[in-house]
DNA sequence: GGACGTTTGTCAATCGTTTGACAAAAATTT
DNA sequence: AAATTTTTGTCAAACGATTGACAAACGTCC
């Protein structure tokens, strides 16, 4: 597949809105669409729809449109969401539960193929099908498996003390909900945050700049 | 306080990092720092950060740098930590629980007054110590109080369910796990959206570009 | 208190992203 | 089959964000 050098960061978290668009369509039976009509469900511009399918080469075709199937699997490959990378996940609280039983990673590219946690309550419990490890025995795993990936479900502190480990055994591509911050310490990880804190801090403020127009108290 | 006439999104989604990062600073003792060591702590540029500061006045001082208690206090009045916005939360399920249990909602200018959900089994019993509603209630709620904002932890079904009752019930501010497109439905609301299965992509395609460098399959 | 070093606030330059315009290509209509 | 309409792919212009540079202000040292 043809793509541009260099892809922008803003064009490929555009990506997957534009997947999640096109499914939508695709299973509301809309076989063909142009970018003017997408652009209009999605509050977006026709223009930014084009430039942004077109780093990866032409998908479209004058006077028709996009081929909603054809571009909702093209866009699925770019992602890669075809992968199966090997996943851990770390901290079986409610966020760790929220990951494990809904969501579909396998979809998503990824699998799960281990849970930790560090409450002895929680250790050895089944939890989506899997036995929960003692977050102990991470050393242990990292050493003796392929896995590259961590699902980061537990607070700053724990994760904290977690990222040698990690990096020592190995693990360089973080989904890391905690507030500790990868990307600073380790230069050649791949970091993906979730940061529920800082989103809900931006509501905050975009709610007061709502109520208050034009003066920040 | 005085404010410059546009921040851009961009300036505001640094705020809570910055945020953060003071928090630790102040936490650590530190009580001056200058933007250029702020700037290599957190891996962006001091240029920027001063730039990012100045939208909202000046707090530094030449020769000195900027003190951290007090910087720590300006960037929580700019965003409106102070502030304590009603929510009602929908969807007890793990990540509404998680959102529940884990996060110190007061500090990030919101409390929670109401709890629902649509499942009989959870409807009635007490989380994070509150009642949970059922959702068929939802709509006598929203007239008789002034929330105004939802914290929305439920599947895009049952959103685009819930949308118009809740738009028409007075809810303006949107804290959205959902796939649910509000923004685009309804003119006049401010959503922040927390797209799990968007950043869970984001992150397959960076390993398949860290894996297979400049060459998607 | 004067000289020197530090650091901010700010402006201009650079860089990246989005938008607008239009030729070329395909579909559709007559 | 020619004319018209639609729509892409692409280039350039406009816009927005980041970086670099430097004067002015302050702190520190002697």
């Amino acid at each position: 597949m043809y793509k541009k050098d260099n892809i922008s960061m803003s064009v490929i978290r555009r990506l997957p809105r534009y997947y999640r668009f096109l499914q939508e369509l695709k299973n509301s039976g809309v076989t063909r669409i142009s970018s003017r009509d997408l652009a209009e469900r999605m509050g977006s511009s026709a223009s930014q729809i084009r430039q942004d399918f077109n780093c990866f080469g032409g998908f479209g075709q004058q006077g028709y449109g996009y081929d909603v199937g054809f571009l909702y699997d093209v866009i699925g490959k770019i992602l890669g969401l075809q992968e199966c990378h090997p996943a851990m996940l770390i901290g079986i609280g409610n966020l760790g539960r929220a990951v494990i039983n809904h969501m579909s990673l396998p979809s998503l590219g990824f699998s799960l193929v281990a849970l930790f946690d560090i409450d002895p309550d929680v250790v050895g419990t089944e939890v989506g099908g899997m036995i929960v490890r003692d977050v102990a025995t991470l050393e242990d795993f990292c050493r003796d498996s392929d896995v590259e990936t961590v699902f980061l479900c537990v607070p700053r502190e724990s994760a904290s003390q977690l990222a040698d480990v990690l990096y020592k055994g190995g693990i360089r591509y973080f989904w890391n909900f905690s507030h500790y911050d990868f990307a600073t310490r380790y230069p050649d990880v791949i970091v993906e945050n979730v940061h529920l804190n800082d989103s809900l801090m931006t509501l905050c403020y975009r709610i007061n700049e709502d109520k208050h127009p034009s003066h920040v108290e």
